[in-house]
DNA sequence: CCTGGATGTTAGTCATCATTAACTGATTCG
DNA sequence: CGAATCAGTTAATGATGACTAACATCCAGG
């Protein structure tokens, strides 16, 4: 019946900003944890006016981590293409992973937490474009170590996302450069280890 | 009034049988996307019969998460202390998260995500062992690489943690000895890299 | 001017849910 | 035997929360 719409392409001002302080509150306590009048109260208006940008809480969810994956997506395939040589594109890559997970700790946060609760139509495409993103390091990790088997590349892929994606959990330990400089290393090493790997 | 007790050293079996059921709960779809009833449904008794074995729903959360910080921290410090040296001994600790995390990924899941949700007298405690258990790393650390800083290694830990507790994302991908020596491998590369920064 | 859309507001409504109460059947053990 | 404790049950209760309705304001453009 309701027609699956991709996301209103003019995003304007009012819904970025609640879906910034929804995320927030999201990654604080989880989706079922705040209130429709909670995410109202924090961009300043107060609950039910939520209902005139998003047709509902779950669609708010789905909108947010719908963005979160496009920007992950779109932002990897340019900066991979951008790149001279496979060992540039795989660092543009972890770059590209690294400023926005220390850029936007809420919405990392939220990504990896709250898939279960997008209802269905829309969940299906945010696992696409997540599994687009992944075959985006997978294709760049092939051309750089091509011997190693497209299993075991994104098992790899996703353990690295866990390391890059830690930053909210040790959080202020470290200026954000040196931060960010100790993932890339990091990440950097731990992925040509898997050449090793049978 | 009601005194903080250290949760029950017997641990009847039905206790523990619930605190299984609802992790797996709570990992799908997060603390209060789960109800008390579906909790109990789980283990074949109905909703409010959990009031027998826990004071609420809150308590149950405290003690699921205590106990698995507990549980962390002891493997650690014995595993530690039993390795003959220091490089072992990272060894040991590597291959006892790795091992905690493939058996019971639910858990995992629930201990990273769901701390925000436990009231304040517990949340301290659990804050405390999972200090433990990260300076039980440093220390180790420390041994092994002496030129590096308390905050640097850290750090690392923090992002080594992500990279080892990503298994429950990328379930399936590999057979479980795969993935565990994979990972394994990783994370000794990755904190290995730790001394070359500055 | 005045009409209509965009954006708010406050006051319901209806479900769901955590928790409590009151009651029941076993099993233990004195 | 009998009393108590254990482990359940079903039926309230009281909050909270998502969503809807009805109503207000503020422009913009004809």
């Amino acid at each position: 019946m309701t027609v699956v719409r991709t996301p209103t392409r003019v995003p304007s001002p009012r819904r970025r900003e609640i879906l910034d302080a929804a995320a927030t509150l999201f990654a604080a306590r989880g989706f079922h944890g705040v209130s429709i009048e909670e995410i109202g109260g924090a961009v300043g208006i107060s609950g039910p006016a939520l209902y005139r940008h998003f047709t509902g809480k779950e669609s708010l969810l789905a909108e947010m981590l719908l963005d979160i994956s496009e920007r992950l997506r779109t932002s990897a395939v340019e900066r991979a293409t951008r790149a001279p040589d496979g060992a540039r594109a795989l660092d543009a890559l972890i770059a590209g992973q690294i400023d926005f997970a220390l850029d936007h700790p809420a919405l990392i946060t939220v990504h990896d937490r709250e898939l279960g609760n997008v209802p269905e139509p829309a969940r299906r495409q945010i696992r696409r474009l997540q599994r687009l993103y992944v075959e985006e390091w997978v294709t760049v990790l092939t051309e750089l170590y091509p011997g190693a088997r497209p299993p075991v590349l994104r098992a790899a892929t996703h353990a690295v996302f866990g390391l890059l994606n830690s930053t909210p959990h040790s959080a202020g330990e470290l200026p954000r450069d040196a931060m960010a400089e100790l993932l890339h290393g990091m990440a950097r090493v731990a992925l040509a280890s898997v050449v090793n790997e049978r």
